[in-house]
RNA sequence: GGAGAGAUGGCAGAGUGGUCGAAUGCGCUCGCCUCGAAAGCGAGUGACCCUGUGAGGGGUCCAAGGGUUCGAAUCCCUUUCUCUCCGCCA
């Protein structure tokens, strides 16, 4: 949700940075239906204001022994035509917000116009392996190692899901340790929140009313009442519903909270050969970083996130590389985002294991998240940045990759390996 | 799944048709008092919207939505949530 005064006074900025993330948007009617808007709400609340000064009379009349007949027939008529006004602005409110809820959060004012291709690589860690040999595809390594299977994930849950086996679910479980355990040392607080979410929370997240077919919804028996629930397609979106509709203590800010849930996405229409494999699926792990921030801090918070989760990568030896994301490659919500991507060397090219993106009060607007500014004691939206920290479908077939050994075998990164049983290799079976 | 009770301001808790955005207590803020603090005393203390340069003015909000009425925190209906009891269950 954009702030309605910024577009009220502001009109040629809103559209410009609209505009860079590829929304061409003439505010000329919506401000003309805004002001006809107000013009309502200013004729609505004098007759109101009429209404509450006669009601207050007519029991001190009533008492005096006046009659009141009249008054209470005026009464009705004003009352009626309160009513009928009262459905217009309501009208043009849903109206209105109806417009604003579709409008895309403005990218930051360092962030670039354009889409994907105006992406721009910021960092690269590491380096690409070279093998002294043919090096193999994760999905042949996996399987000749015996720690991923794909038919009978199929077999149970269709195309697009898999079974993490033995070595497989370990180093999976490894994964999700050793990013929970630096997160605990960061201060960050650990939360493992429903996985089933309402409405609101898509609609908080930004994510409703746009992209609710992109996620797996329950409906009839299993949604109370038949409003729809949803299976979260990641962590953000129960994480920013947390403090919906709460002020909080300026004192507590930043809230750096982290949690692990599986993603649950369908990903229509998204498959391609070439992502054969653990890529893109419609269940994956993820380690999700949050906080909740002064307007003022995100900008830091949201180099901390990425710092957090490069670090993640570098401790598990992987190459890979930070993009700054063009603004229209931004989710809607965000109005930065990095990604960090590994290198996948059967596909020769990068792949996403983390975005780290500031919301500003975009979502804060949508959820009514604020905190009160000691200084003026007055109630301000926060700001919320969300991280990967980090997804695990990505990073394993990165791991037998890149880590792959002429024999088959794969070297498993040190900082798995006490959770690993000591082991350093996964070997074939 | 069945039966019942409930949802009021930061918290507790009054209020069953009009003068109630809402008693009272606690908390919090400021002032007095004090070397300082506590106690005591006094004043203040919600959110949102419209309007206004400002001071201010007006409107809305007592879980949510709808209804009755000139008028609803209060009466009626629906939904959601919480609690208690029974049943069932990982």
């Amino acid at each position: 949700m954009l702030d309605l005064q910024l577009i009220r006074t502001q009109t040629a900025y809103v559209t410009e940075a609209l505009a860079r993330k590829g929304h061409a948007v003439d505010f000329g009617p919506f401000l003309e239906k805004d002001r006809l808007r107000r013009e309502a709400i200013f004729e609505v609340e004098s007759l109101k204001a009429e209404k509450n000064r006669v009601s207050a009379e007519i029991p001190k009349r009533k008492k005096a022994g006046q009659d009141v007949t009249e008054t209470l027939a005026a009464m009705k008529r004003l009352s009626d035509g309160i009513a009928e006004k009262d459905a217009a602005v309501a009208r043009m409110d849903t109206e209105q917000k109806d417009f604003l809820d579709r409008l895309p959060n403005l990218p930051a004012d360092d962030v670039v116009a354009g889409g994907k291709e105006n992406n721009r690589v910021v960092r690269s860690w590491g380096e690409k392996p070279a093998f002294g040999f043919a090096p193999k595809h994760h999905v042949d390594l996996v399987e000749s190692l015996g720690i991923i299977d794909y038919a009978r994930g199929a077999k149970l849950g269709g195309s697009g899901f898999w079974i993490y086996r033995g070595d497989g679910a370990r180093i999976e479980w490894a994964l999700l340790s050793y990013f929970m355990e630096e997160h605990l040392k960061d201060g960050y607080e650990f939360l493992l929140p429903p996985h089933i979410l309402t409405e609101a929370c898509g609609y908080t997240a930004g994510q409703f009313p746009k992209f609710k077919d992109d996620v797996f919804q329950l409906r009839g028996e299993d949604a109370e009442g038949g409003a729809l629930r949803f299976i979260l397609p990641t962590a953000e979106t129960a994480l920013v519903n947390l403090h919906r509709d709460e002020i909080l203590d300026e004192i507590l800010l930043p809230l750096r909270y982290f949690a692990y849930t599986p993603c649950y996405r369908k990903e229509a229409g998204s498959y391609r050969a070439e992502e054969r494999g653990m890529v893109r699926g419609h269940q994956f792990n993820k380690i999700e970083m949050f906080q909740y921030t002064r307007p003022e801090d995100s900008d830091a918070a949201l180099e901390e996130l990425v710092g957090k989760a490069e670090r993640l990568m570098q401790g598990l030896g992987l190459h890979h590389r930070v993009s700054k994301l063009a603004a229209g490659d931004c989710s809607d919500a965000m109005r930065k985002t990095y990604d960090i991507e590994v290198w996948i060397p059967s596909m020769d090219d990068y792949k996403e294991v983390s975005s780290a993106s500031n919301a500003g009060d975009y979502q804060a607007r949508r959820g009514s998240l604020r905190f009160r500014r000691r200084e003026t004691g007055k109630p301000e939206f926060l700001h919320t940045l969300n991280a990967s920290g980090l997804a695990t479908s990505r990073i394993l077939p990165a791991i037998v990759e890149q880590f792959q050994q002429a024999d088959g075998s794969v070297v498993i990164p040190e900082v798995l390996r006490k959770w690993m049983g000591g082991q350093e290799r996964l070997r074939p079976r």
